[in-house]
Formats: C-alpha cells, structure tokens, sequence
DNA sequence: CGGAAGATTGAGAGTTCTCAATGCCTGTGG
DNA sequence: CCACAGGCATTGAGAACTCTCAATCTTCCG
C-alpha cells in the first residue's frame, strides 16, 4: 500500500511540479518507511505541539481544524492521500491549528533532518514548493467558496473538488467516490450548519445530480453538479 | 522609501525566520531596483498571465481577488508592503487570480533567474518559505472567519488583522492607522454586501471601540474589539 | 435488544440580502 | 466661487437564506 501511494499518489503529484529524477524517487520511498496509523476522531497533531516530523498521509482521510473560544469548529482543509499534513515543521515555531484523522488513517512520518536533506534535492525542492502553492489555491478556493456561494453551490462545490483530487490521486472513478464526512463535518467545513448540509443535500438529490449514501458519493449529472457549483478545476493545477 | 522598507519591512519579516547573514541583505537591496508604480484600480496581474517576475509590494496596498461567472467579486488577500505578489511564478503555469491596486502602489519586480539564485542561499530560501507558510495561516485564519463568525466579529477580525500586521511593518500605531479599503471591497473581502458592512461599521462605533472616516481607522478599545473579533494574533507568527 | 451517533424533518427566530432612495464629499468646469 | 457629476456612504422595508431547538427516525454495534 505504501509504495502503491508513493508511486500512483504522491510522486504523480510532485512530477506535475516537473521531471524527478529516478535515484529521487528511490529516496523518498525509503525515508517513508516509518509509517503509523490512527483511529478516525484521534488528532494525529494539536495545536500548540512543535512537531518534529512532517507527515504524508497515506491511507484515509484528515482535516485541518481549529475551536474558536465559543466552542465553534470550524474545517480549513481536507486531507487525502498523497496531502502533506504539515510542512510548517522545520520553520514555524509552533501548530496554529490542529489536524484531526476523519478515518482511520495511516500515515509516512518523516524526520525534520531528513527533510532537511530533501530539500537539497533541487527536484524535490520543486516539488514540495509546488505542492505549496497548490494548497495555497485550494485555500483561496474555499475563501471564495464560502464568501460568494449559498449553501447548494457550497457543498457542490466540495463535492466537485473531493471528486477531482480523489480522481488524480486515483481513488475515484467517473461516477463514485468515497466520501466519509458526516453532515456535521461537512457543515464545519462549509461554515453551515449540519441541519441545512442535510436540506441542502436533499436538494441535491432531488435535482437528480447526485446521492449520497453510507460514506460513498453517487454523482449521476457531473456537468450539473459543476454547474452548480461553479467548479472550474484549474486551481488545482493538476495535468 | 525602497530601502526603508526593505530594511524595516520585508527584512524584519525575513529575519523572523532566523538570522539573516549581512551579505544575504545586501543581494536582496539589489534585487529591488526595478520598481514599478501602479495607478489605484489598475492589476499588477491578471488571472492566466504567466509572469516572470516575483513582485513585492513597497507602498500602498493591493488584493487578490476573484471574478465569479455570476460577477461576484471575492478579493482573498489583502497585500501591504512587504508582502509577496506571487510567490508563484517559478512553478505554477498561470495565475489561477488576480491581483489589483487598491491604493497607488510601488511594486518591485525581481526576475525569475533572480529568484532562483536566492533559492541557492539557504538563509533565503528559508525566509521565503517562512513567508509563504505564513500566508498560508492568514488564509486558513479568513476561513475561520468567514465560516464561524457574523458580521461584526468578521469586520472586527479584518481590523485586528490589518492592524497587526501594519503594526508589524510599522505602519500603524497602536491607536490609528490607514486603512483604505471602501466599504464594498471590505464587503468583497468579507463575502458579505456593501450595505451589510455600513450598518456594521455603525455598531462598531456605536459600540464605542472603533472609527473609520476617510481612509483612516481609528481604534478606541482594543482589547473590546480582539474580544468582539475573538482575535488571537499568534496565527501571524509575528515576533 | 438496547444504546448511541448520525440523519431527517418541522416551525419559528435571526441574520443578511435586495432594491431603492437619499445624503455627503470631492474634483471639474464655468 | 459656485454648480454639477460621480463615487461612496447611509438608511429603510420587505424578501430570502440559514439557524436554533426539538422531536423522530435510521443505522450500526455490542
């Protein structure tokens, strides 16, 4: 499983930054043999801690998250296979936020030295940088997401962007994809509440672009659904 | 100007990361001889240019902002001197936004070949890393604001924010400082409307912690208006 | 079978939006 | 120096969207 996700997930995302070299990739599958796993709801990082390893999801999904002083949750990101969880670690001096595992997860720990010694990879310094700026647009796009949608276009368009990073990664297929949020998280990813991501759901069902059952995801109208959610997939820079 | 904000801004930025070796500042003021000034209204970039530059801001103040099929407009960042236009230009194909002036602005272009000398000094590259994990955490705070708070804690939260981080470049002081955004591009930054912002803007001032007249904000009660915004300013990783 | 967590539904309350109308300030031209 | 146009800011009233608070239903699991 693991080398499966280096080679189909992680290295197909960092040779979108450009070529790898060969005795690179050999490298970064070795570094990633120090591989854990964790229960679903378990933080795999609080807030506050001063990590010492960067992690790389493997196997399940996580979020990034953060408790406001009022008890609210709000999500900042989806984390997938193949996702970094915190490349903050060799530089910032501490987590400003925590990462939750969604499912059970496994995931690659990596030392901050050995980090240290990838980054003189010019290949791999690339890469990770890359990797950056894609999260960086994926953060804008949930700004925009939840500044300018209501609450249809909102959970189509997470639905749209789970769909396509899924699918790079290759774990969807055209019509249906495993999705394990629950209402609830869904609502604190969005910034609604659970009740009106069950309404607006609803609603989606019953325009006939998709369904949604147990943890998996059914879209029958792909271009409908984007439709709705305005889902243009550029800012993923993925091809 | 240019070298006052190299050495009070951006350098006091770039130090935050770690010492900074005294020849590595003095490439960096050499850099920043081309600058370029741009009109209030007018884009230094615009979605899908392929620049070849990384632009700084020196003076005034710029966004990033996203044009939706529908015409709804979402800036996603708000740029003041010493910040990074596009870290992007190395890697990513194109733009996936835009950037505009909000004010008049000095902007320094540096090369792409530049660029990638300075990745080569370690102290650098890591500054510049620093910067951008930094904006990451900016972003993600403007999804936590956007998604859990109302109206008066938004418009509170871009104040504290704005204030901190003007503060830190040395354009504010603690009371007062410029803030030159119209209510409509508070609104477009908020994803709220321009006429929700007024009556907002009303009951921060009835409320007795704030006033804004012109392009100037002034603060009455700090710590009332981080306490209406729940503002935490540890997100910056300022100091 | 019982319990717990998540999903679903209803009804009323609260926040924010839309659509207009009006007021204020600034720069321009006579 | 004044009139006037244009861009913001301000205000009101009703509509639309989303939330809150329960209550009920399903599903899953020991």
């Amino acid at each position: 499983m693991l080398t499966w996700i280096m080679t189909h997930s992680f290295l197909t995302k960092l040779r979108s930054a450009g070529d790898l070299p060969r005795e690179d990739e050999d490298l970064l599958l070795k570094l990633c043999e120090d591989v854990r796993s964790f229960p679903a709801q378990r933080d795999l990082i609080h807030e506050g801690d001063r990590p010492d390893h960067v992690r790389l999801m493997i196997e399940g999904w996580a979020c990034r998250y953060q408790i406001l002083p009022d008890g609210g949750r709000q999500i900042t990101a989806l984390l997938i296979p193949g996702d970094f969880c915190d490349s903050h670690v060799t530089l910032l001096a501490s987590m400003d936020h925590s990462i939750g595992a969604v499912t059970d997860c496994k995931v690659a720990l990596v030392s901050r030295d050995a980090i240290v010694q990838l980054m003189h990879r010019p290949a791999i310094a690339r890469a990770l940088w890359w990797a950056s700026l894609v999260d960086q647009a994926v953060l804008r796009a949930w700004i925009v997401n939840m500044g300018r949608r209501q609450s249809l276009g909102k959970v189509a368009h997470l639905i749209c962007e789970m769909h396509a990073r899924l699918q790079f990664v290759g774990l969807a297929d055209a019509g249906a994809f495993d999705f394990p949020l629950s209402q609830e998280q869904v609502g604190d990813a969005l910034g609604i509440t659970s009740v009106h991501v069950n309404r607006t759901l609803r609603a989606l069902r019953e325009a006939g672009v998709m369904a949604k059952s147990k943890g998996r995801i059914a879209v029958t109208d792909m271009p409908a659904l984007r439709g709705i959610a305005q889902f243009d997939p550029g800012y993923l820079h993925l091809e």
